[in-house]
DNA sequence: GCTAGTTATGTTAGCGATAACAGTTTGTTG
DNA sequence: CAACAAACTGTTATCGCTAACATAACTAGC
């Protein structure tokens, strides 16, 4: 920058404004100190810019997962919003730990970011204080909170269940399973919704439920697919929590021969891209995870700029898609 | 910092030392130090660290795409080794563009560094000219190059492409096509593969061979199958150049009913968790990608405490899953 | 032609840490 | 027990940039 400077026969801070605040220099001069530090390959150091007050262009995004397609598609959303804008994303991965999420947030605080993405709002009591404490803002995505204050970017996990519960009861099924693994809070909120809905129609029967803490995967989809069936052989229809469980169960059905739905009805939960595929198809309930992270980094945007959001919660729906499994 | 020296004591940089050279500390002091750091609640500034001279602890990663689930489990591995070890990623999206990756490195060397990891070797030849001068190591993954001085993690597209056309050749198939989408480099190089087995067979004939530009998906997948059996109705197997269009592919197949391996073969690419479940389970090449990302942070990691790593090259190699589609 | 109000540029002093060298203490040896 | 090396701690300067304030150069209005 010094060189620029003398290059350009100004003061450093002029070459600095020419760069962050064009207004503040005048246009012929802009041109020239820009042409110069183009000729000396300049490379803007961003660390001394960040320790000098600036912002430092860094976002924290903690995610539970990197090898769940739904934080991914996520991820894609909010690189797509910040990376424009100039801003890093600084990725952590909790694995579902509200502990891990802890140390994360501890960790990356020292690299001065900006704001923070952060996934559900099931956090330690210990990191919703420091996370009050903070001068930067933070959004929480895919959940909301009560909370007086708090941002939050998503949808209902609960009316989500509920309303694919009541799709296989407006279908007529009657012996409704329910079966889930992984059991992070949002898979939990969907069960309650699940439950709500075969309350709601006097058919709620808890044998019918399998829950497994074990991580999902398609595998483990029919392997439990096995276990419910052996638990409760009379099931007409299951509803899994995810898509990944239900690909692995419409796959086991086919190899056991299981003619779904008349046999038994399969459904999911996301709308994973070869959902539509599958044979039969599978009915699901799509979540906006892409443009949950659109717009949790352009609420975060929003808020880094100090404006004031129109709202604090973004309830961005979901819509159910019925297809052949059911 | 200088509110811990004061009450333990002692000097700023004996507090920097007590972090960051423990050795360098008497046992006592240092104890000292921490739990006075502990008590003030001290989050260092890596950000301040970083421009005095000590490592950023970041390292750049570029990748094609962030829905392409062959690059996220490499970026899986990369973070579950570089995590660990104090390093964070910096993640950018080249979207398979070489410009767009000059002018991605361009923005990420602004934030100081201390490695590089790039995928593949098909750069800009000022992209190359920027790394050869850079003082930060780079790794490139996923494929290997005969450049000199070059560090590279991955396996042979090339092979895997001939591996996989030599499988459908050795289990009888005669009239092979081939079809793939989103032609990257190591697409390109499964394509010579597969022309390269059919050519030593004396089997080639380019009217079986389906190239598409747009991005691949299972829809596309379907859709390539079509085409490709309108243009070449003879083909008794058709090798998909990854397994999220032979998916696809396998899909229409059923919907179509045409019988597959018995009316016609179909093979796939990188061995995706689901390929192993539809039905017929799908024929693939399985590919190191995971451990790509592993090994590449690895290397890197050595590159970076300034040692000199065994090899420069790492070929990873793949695996035929000879499954039910051939 | 002069003042007040703007706009454009410059000066000074850090941001929070570490490198390089300097000084002090401790331990060992003949 | 002096003499010197090794181990520990301190001093000073600096990394590259920007905030805050100071100053200079314009502009408009009377």
């Amino acid at each position: 920058m010094a060189d620029i400077a003398r290059l350009a026969g100004v003061s450093t801070i002029t070459v600095s404004r020419a760069f962050k605040k064009p207004d503040l220099v005048t246009e012929g001069l802009r041109k020239r100190i820009l042409s110069h530090a183009e000729k000396l390959g300049y490379v803007p150091n961003r660390v001394a810019s960040a320790l000098a007050g600036a912002p430092s262009m860094n976002v924290v995004v903690l995610i539970p997962s990197m090898t769940n397609m739904v934080f991914v598609e996520m991820l894609a959303g909010i690189h797509d919003v910040l990376y424009p804008r100039g801003y890093q994303m600084l990725i952590g991965v909790t694995r579902y730990s509200p502990l891990e999420e802890e140390r994360l947030l501890q960790t990356y605080l020292e690299f001065l970011p900006d704001g923070l993405l952060l996934t559900g709002v099931d956090h330690l009591p210990s990191t919703w204080n420091r996370l009050e404490n903070l001068r930067q803002p933070t959004v929480h995505m895919m959940e909301s909170t009560d909370r007086p204050g708090c941002y939050c970017v998503g949808f209902s996990q609960f009316d989500g269940g509920y309303a694919m519960a009541r799709h296989l009861l407006d279908r007529g099924y009657r012996r409704i399973g329910f079966v889930a693994a992984q059991l992070d809070p949002r898979t939990l909120a969907r069960a309650d919704g699940y439950r709500q809905a075969l309350r709601d129609a006097d058919l709620y029967d808890p044998r019918r439920e399998l829950l497994m803490p074990e991580p999902s995967s398609i595998s483990m989809g029919a392997n439990l697919l096995d276990q419910l069936l052996a638990q409760a052989p009379d099931c007409d229809a299951i509803f899994f929590c995810n898509d990944d469980l239900a690909q692995g169960a419409l796959f086991q059905c086919q190899r056991r021969k299981i003619d779904v739905p008349k046999q038994l009805a399969i459904a999911g939960f996301n709308d994973l891209p070869a959902s539509a595929w599958t044979s039969p198809s599978l009915t699901t309930i799509a979540t906006p995870r892409y443009q949950v992270g659109c717009q949790s980094a352009n609420l975060l945007l929003t808020l880094l700029e100090g404006e004031q959001p129109s709202m604090p919660t973004h309830d961005l729906g979901f819509s159910l898609m019925t297809r052949e499994s059911t």
